[in-house]
RNA sequence: GGGGGGAUACCGAAGCGGUCAAACGGGACAGACUGUAAAUCUGUUGGCUAUGCCUUCGCAGGUUCGAAUCCUGCUCCCCCCA
């Protein structure tokens, strides 16, 4: 299967500038391509997985991805998709996001294969070169404001309360002259997207036609939504990071696992490289079989794989198998250690446990619940749990006969929020 | 500059002298049911040394036995007129 038919039958293209061309050319020899990632943080997060697996796709299928990292345009801030008006970020903390971001990405792209090698490129290394009157003459000259105005991303600004920023305003144009550097520089002819970006991409496309009188190409695909409507990728508690020092390998794979089937259908096919005919075989599974979920374990083992390898994946099962299984006991501190890594713990003398520790102010100290009336009621609720056994005994007190290892009690809030102890 | 309205817990929003830690809705957190899903149902949602005590209704004062509620000043927000 080519990879336009691929991208489409997994409802990734949603729109192009030449949909009868674009396979022939594509078919026709390697091509490269590429595609923006803004550096807002110093990790990209679940909604970067998208773009970033779409390039991935293209170089399995034999095309030159580059990842472009935005240096120069996150200190601008796309109003596309936006309706306010971005932070800027200062030059510091840009260089650390972009360093971060680059060694990420080594995990979903091949950047050692050859020709088809993936390329990092950071777009102030071109666009800081420029002066503000050479930009203007080289590149703004080229620009019809008439056009920009009617953009969707400009026109939803102007007519909305926030109004737009001159800087904001501009940011289409660095886009556009990305497209054409990348073009000159490395022959790149295809930019890919999210369909917020389609403004950008075919701003760029006129500008290669002005400057190098080039014909590009230009992709968009959906964004990637909930059937809730929420954003994928962020929880109540926070965005799903792909550093694993922001958000453990084990949230990670808890993150997919617990995907509503309503949306798994389109994770699968959004966010995997499984065949046709196995996600449809899920697809039915699904269906007939929901309560196996399947296709949630199919998806957070791939992601989690990809994104934190082999070890990353075993380690996250291992803590999965422990934390939703049975009572937790004759366990060895390391093996505790391991799973609840990412776990908030607390630590206490060994001596505490021989006259009792009230099980109230143990949750509260390790931060299971706010306070001591809210650990009260937690309690009385039989939310709360002791190496996985309920416990309801408002005064309970915690003693030696509670550790689940040498050193440590594992307590657990409702259905997924632990804490370990530690007696040292 | 003139006139009017408003500020209440995570958010929205009642309350307009005592029975107010403050209705109701949303959210959140739990429990039941399930499949670590969705939907549904139930409970909880200021703190504590806890049948009581303490701190909260924009800020600072005041009236009163008693104030979120009344008065004075201040700060901020919205609307109308200039």
């Amino acid at each position: 299967m080519d990879i336009i038919a691929d991208l489409k039958w997994r409802g990734l293209l949603y729109q192009s500038t030449d949909d009868a061309g674009l396979q022939p050319w594509l078919a026709k020899q390697s091509r490269t391509l590429y595609s923006g990632f803004d550096p807002t943080a110093d990790s990209l997060h679940v909604g970067s997985l998208l773009p970033l697996l779409n390039l991935r796709r293209f170089q399995r299928a034999g095309h030159r991805p580059i990842a472009l990292v935005g240096g120069a345009t996150g200190m601008i801030g796309d109003p596309s998709g936006k309706s306010a008006e971005r932070n800027l970020l200062d030059s510091e903390q840009l260089a650390q996001n972009v360093a971060g971001i680059a060694t990420q990405m080594q995990s979903i792209l091949d950047f050692e294969c050859g020709p088809t090698s993936a390329l990092l490129v950071n777009n102030s290394d071109w666009i800081g070169q420029f002066s503000y009157i050479d930009f203007l003459r080289d590149v703004g000259k080229n620009f019809s404001v008439n056009v920009m105005l009617a953009k969707e991303s400009v026109k939803n600004r102007i007519e909305g309360d926030t109004g737009i920023s001159y800087t904001e305003f501009s940011y289409m144009l660095l886009q556009a002259y990305d497209f054409v550097h990348l073009n000159r520089s490395f022959g790149c002819e295809l930019q890919i997207g999210g369909s917020d970006q389609w403004g950008n991409i075919t701003a760029g496309i006129d500008l290669g036609r002005r400057m190098n009188s080039v014909q590009l190409y230009g992709i968009t695909c959906p964004l990637l939504t909930k059937s809730d409507g929420s954003k994928m990728g962020k929880t109540e508690t926070g965005t799903i990071w792909l550093s694993a020092d922001k958000t453990s390998p084990y949230q990670f794979y808890q993150y997919w696992i617990t995907t509503a089937d309503a949306d798994a259908g389109k994770c699968l096919r959004f966010l995997t490289e499984l065949e046709q005919e196995e996600i449809e075989s899920l697809d039915a599974a699904r269906e007939s079989q929901p309560h196996l979920r399947e296709s949630q374990k199919r998806l957070a083992e791939f992601l989690t794989q990809l994104v934190h390898g082999e070890a990353g994946l075993q380690k996250a099962q291992n803590a999965t198998a422990i934390l939703f299984g049975a009572e937790i006991e004759n366990i060895s501190d390391v093996e505790l250690g391991q799973i609840f890594a990412d776990v908030p713990s607390a630590a206490f003398a060994k001596t505490l446990l021989d006259e009792g520790l009230v099980l109230i102010d143990a949750i509260a100290q390790a931060g299971l619940v706010k306070s001591k009336g809210e650990g009260r009621r937690a309690i009385e609720e039989g939310s709360i749990y002791v190496n996985n056994k309920r416990v309801s005994i408002t005064d309970y007190k915690l003693t030696m006969v509670d550790l689940a290892s040498e050193t440590s009690i594992v307590l657990r809030k409702g259905k997924r929020n632990y804490a370990i102890l530690r007696f040292e």
